[in-house]
RNA sequence: GGGCGGUUAACUCAGCGGUAGAGUGUCACCUUCACACGGUGGAAGUCACAGGUUCGAAUCCUGUACCGCCCACCA
């Protein structure tokens, strides 16, 4: 790969660079971690993604910022561990597989169970590692070596593991219950799993005639959002503290349609203000109404079946849609004369997260995890510090949820996933529960046995992911060596599907935290501050931005915009703007290695940096620290925008300007050795330090250099190296002179033929002996043929047509500019006053402080110096200032 | 109904007690031997609004407005 005669191009192509270093760096095992290594460990378990998924910017990012982190702690000398995975997404997966059978005409109920999950199995072999292509693609520098699978031998054994010992401690529990219903699916849906949408509906209000009259009254009315219901209820609530109903508690009225003699009872938690204060129950559908009925013993009476229509308790109605009954009901009442009015009503609808259908709430037979006892060490845990979140704000939003904490049903009526370890005796019906396939019942010993037909929630088995993949329940050298793993780096809105759950079993199993860091990363936008979504047409494919523009400047773009605590705005412009820095970078390089020809030496001895040497090393210097410590920190964006900085505005914009006269030989060879060896030097680290942002380009420039080794992912990180605090300053002061004379030079319109003499003032000896040993530079960057420095006071002699102010250090530093030069009097009388009128407004208000007691007693002396320092050179500026423009109205009148 | 976050240059965002910063865009000039995916220079902001704390507030506090998210069983 080396290519010591090769010219590179003018442009950077990522393509086949890109390619050719993904299947390098797995060739060169570089992102394995070892085992039995000295190294301290660190360790990473990636948020599996779904294998029916697509590599989305989400996915995009929080891999990114993961492989940032990766790359960097390798440098570092840790024992690095990222481990891949893919989670096997019970319903999504069901649902894609399902489709592609009902293309071929068929469903899964004909094919029978055990066909269909083989069937998913196949799709899965088929498809299930695009997105893990895609994430190769991206860079992220898994162990792939150690890739899981939710589904895998080991991770189906844990699961059953948990399962068991969570069943045997009273934990997991059977039971009827009010469970969010998916008609569409036919699976019971998590709480979590189910999506609120706001919908333009109606509230009803129904008459249930009293079977006999009480208090004055014939009949009760009833709002409600969904007539059809009421053919299950089983009573009407009124609160006992509302006097218009006192007396109708007790009593019974009479279901329409149905003719069903109901209770009517009393509850507190029936709002008066609401509706007519009486508030139908209806306990099979209705979460709130299964808690009352729970709370008064009544009975529950389900009206509908698994797809959500109308059962034979529906009477007339059986049969029908929910939708299409509510309907009839209305029609029906209204016959009856029993509708007594229609209001409009916005409703939350809860929708399945996978296939929008709108849930029913439906009494059912399901699994569930006690979750509190799990919950409160959890908490502990987090509020103990041993888990810590970045940003700290969602520590608030996982306690909010914990506390408020409710059973995790976990049981789903589909066939991919983990079959629930539990068997039904057919003789004594008792349920065994197994870590191993049992061949009878454990309590009468009839063979008699089926296993359960449920699956496990997805995300049972993503809740012990952490120590799962390292080989639990086994006590293996990598559970030993990684758990607990250190960052867990994931978007906001699974802390509760998967943060959580993890850390509960974490500490339920392995007595210990999953991880020391949850960093929870930003959400991306469109440009518009639009979610991403499939229906509004504005998702950005990550794919296309790494084809278009490369995938160092699509890495670079997320990370530069990752601020903590703030939403992401994807523009296309921004990674085309990152593109150009990837270019400029590659340039860069271009440049290093034409220049690093035969006077190159490995080894130079520091005494011979110049000025302009020891500026960029020092920069280099801090740079190194800001970044280190921004990414420890977890606020990549700043690393990014630090090294973006450092190496457009300050490597390229002045040091290799500087160095070019070296480097050409103009100023002898050992010079020109010099400085072609802090050029490479620097670059190098500079390319280090890029790496964890940028690999690809890095590698491929580092394999260009003389000296590299096999992969840049083996050089160490840099440390931040010594630094030249006051020959740096020197060296800004002279940067500063030279784009004074600039400025002149373009605001007064010389021409480029023009002489240029320039004159520098100061008061500062050691700011004048900094800016003498810049003559050279000065001349040869701003284009000025003379350059004189000289003490404050001196007299200007004729160089008078202009003088530009300007600060450097806090110190005034003033560069004249002879006549000679075609001079412009009218611009530059107006760019005098203009600075002129500036200098007094801010001298004025510097006064008003000054004078102010208040100011000179309380605040610290320095900083009162400071600003009589600023003051003092205020003042000095106007002087100049003014009197320049006197010069040049005399000048301009001699010359008009 | 609770809670959280945002409001800074035309756009996208940093800054979070000492009178404003970046990138993109824009304007002028530059086909200079790393790069026009480039260079140099410029213009551009009462830091949402109103009060308060402070010698001093974009920055801290209290309200208001508008945007966005999360949570919640008023049917």
């Amino acid at each position: 790969m080396k290519a010591e005669e090769k010219t590179l191009d003018k442009r950077y192509e990522p393509g086949d660079v890109e390619k050719r270093w993904v299947d390098r760096w797995f060739e060169l095992g570089l992102t394995r971690a070892k085992t039995g290594s000295d190294k301290p460990p660190f360790c990473m378990v990636i948020p599996p993604p779904n294998i029916t998924g697509a590599l989305h910017v989400g996915h995009a990012l929080n891999s990114t910022l993961q492989d940032i982190l990766a790359r960097y702690k390798r440098m570092k000398g840790f024992n690095v561990l990222w481990l891949p995975g893919i989670d096997h997404a019970g319903i999504a997966t069901q649902n894609v597989v399902e489709k592609e059978l009902a293309r071929e005409g068929l469903d899964r109920h004909a094919l029978g169970r055990s066909l269909f999950v083989k069937r998913v199995w196949a799709w899965k072999e088929k498809y299930g590692d695009t997105i893990l292509n895609q994430l190769k693609r991206l860079g992220a520098s898994c162990d792939w070596t150690r890739l899981r699978f939710t589904m895998d031998e080991g991770l189906s054994k844990a699961v059953r593991e948990v399962f068991v010992r969570l069943y045997s401690e009273g934990l997991i529990y059977r039971g009827d219950y009010i469970i969010n219903w998916c008609p569409r699916c036919h699976t019971a849906l998590s709480d979590l799993e189910v999506q609120f949408e706001e919908t333009e509906g109606s509230l009803w209000y129904m008459r249930y005639p009293l079977k006999e009259p009480a208090g004055g009254l014939t009949h009760l009315t009833v709002a409600t959002t969904r007539p059809e219901t009421m053919l299950g209820d089983t009573a009407v609530a009124v609160n006992p503290a509302d006097e218009r109903y006192t007396e109708a508690i007790g009593s019974k009225v009479v279901l329409p349609f149905v003719d069903r003699e109901i209770p009517v009872i009393g509850d507190e938690s029936v709002q008066m203000e609401f509706g007519t204060g009486a508030l139908k129950i209806t306990p099979a559908h209705d979460f709130n109404d299964f808690d009352v009925s729970a709370r008064h013993g009544l009975p529950a009476l389900k009206v509908m079946d698994l797809s959500a229509r109308m059962n034979e308790e529906a009477g007339v109605f059986a049969g029908l849609d929910r939708y299409e009954a509510r309907k009839k009901v209305v029609e029906g009442l209204e016959g009856l004369g029993l509708l007594e009015k229609v209001e409009p009503y916005k409703v939350m609808l809860g929708e399945c997260y996978r296939c929008s259908t709108v849930v029913e709430p439906t009494l059912s037979k399901q699994w569930f995890v006690r979750v509190k006892p799990l919950a409160a060490p959890a908490t502990e845990a987090v509020r103990e510090g041993r888990t810590r979140f970045v940003p700290k704000a969602w520590e608030n939003t996982y306690f909010d949820w914990m506390l408020n904490i409710r059973d995790w049903c976990i049981s789903r009526q589909i066939w991919w996933g983990h079959r629930i370890p539990a068997w039904h005796c057919l003789d004594c019906h008792h349920i065994t529960v197994s870590t191993a396939d049992p061949t009878e019942c454990e309590k009468c010993a009839s063979s008699r046995i089926e296993q359960d037909t449920d699956v496990l929630d997805t995300w049972f088995s993503s809740a012990l992911w952490p120590f799962s993949t390292l080989g639990w329940p086994e006590r293996t050298e990598d559970l030993e060596t990684f758990y607990p793993t250190m960052v867990l780096s994931t978007s906001f809105d699974i802390i509760f599907f998967w943060v959580a759950r993890m850390v509960m079993m974490g500490l339920k199993f392995m007595g210990e935290v999953p991880f020391r860091d949850v960093y929870i990363h930003a959400l991306i936008r469109d440009a518009q501050g639009q979610k991403m979504s499939k229906s509004r047409g504005n998702v950005i494919d990550p794919l296309v931005m790494m084809d278009r523009f490369g995938t160092d400047a699509f890495r670079f773009t997320l990370t530069a915009l990752a601020a903590q605590g703030r939403d992401i705005r994807l523009d296309e412009e921004r990674v085309e703007g990152y593109r150009n820095f990837c270019n400029k970078l590659w340039n860069l390089a271009r440049f290093t290695l034409m220049n690093l020809g035969a006077g190159y030496a490995e080894e130079v001895d520091p005494a011979l940096y110049n000025s302009a040497d020891r500026w960029i090393l020092t920069r280099l210097s801090v740079c190194t620290e800001e970044a280190s410590k921004a990414i420890e920190a977890y606020n990549f964006d700043d690393a990014a925008r630090a090294l973006y900085r450092f190496v457009w505005h300050e490597l390229c914009d002045w040091y290799v300007e500087l160095s070019k006269k070296d480097l050409r030989g103009e100023n002898g060879g050992e010079r020109r050795t010099v400085a072609a060896h802090v050029l490479s030097g620097v670059l190098n680290d500079t390319l280090k330090l890029l790496h964890p942002f940028i690999p690809f380009i890095t590698e491929e420039i580092y394999s260009y250099l003389p000296g590299s080794g096999e992969s840049i992912m083996e050089e160490s990180w840099p440390e931040p190296g010594e630094r030249f605090t006051e020959e740096a300053g020197a060296m800004e002061n002279v940067m500063e002179v030279i784009r004074a004379v600039r400025n002149i030079r373009t605001e007064m319109n010389v021409p480029a033929s023009a002489r240029l003499e320039c004159l520098c003032f100061s008061k500062d000896r050691e700011m004048r002996q900094g800016v003498a040993l810049g003559v050279d530079y000065i001349k040869v960057l701003a284009g000025v043929e003379e350059v004189a420095v000289k003490e404050s006071g001196e007299k200007p002699g004729d160089a008078v047509s202009a003088l530009a102010g300007s600060r450097a250090g806090g110190r005034v530093l003033e560069v004249f500019v002879p006549l000679g030069a075609h001079v412009d009097f009218d611009v530059e009388s107006k760019r005098l006053k203009k600075n002129l009128d500036k200098v007094m407004d801010e001298k004025a208000s510097l006064e008003k402080k000054l004078s102010n007691d208040g100011f000179l007693k309380k605040a610290p002396e320095e900083v009162v110096a400071k600003e009589r320092e600023k003051l003092r050179a205020l003042e000095e500026k106007r002087e100049k200032l003014s009197s320049g423009l006197e010069r040049i109205k005399g000048l301009g009148e001699v010359k008009g």
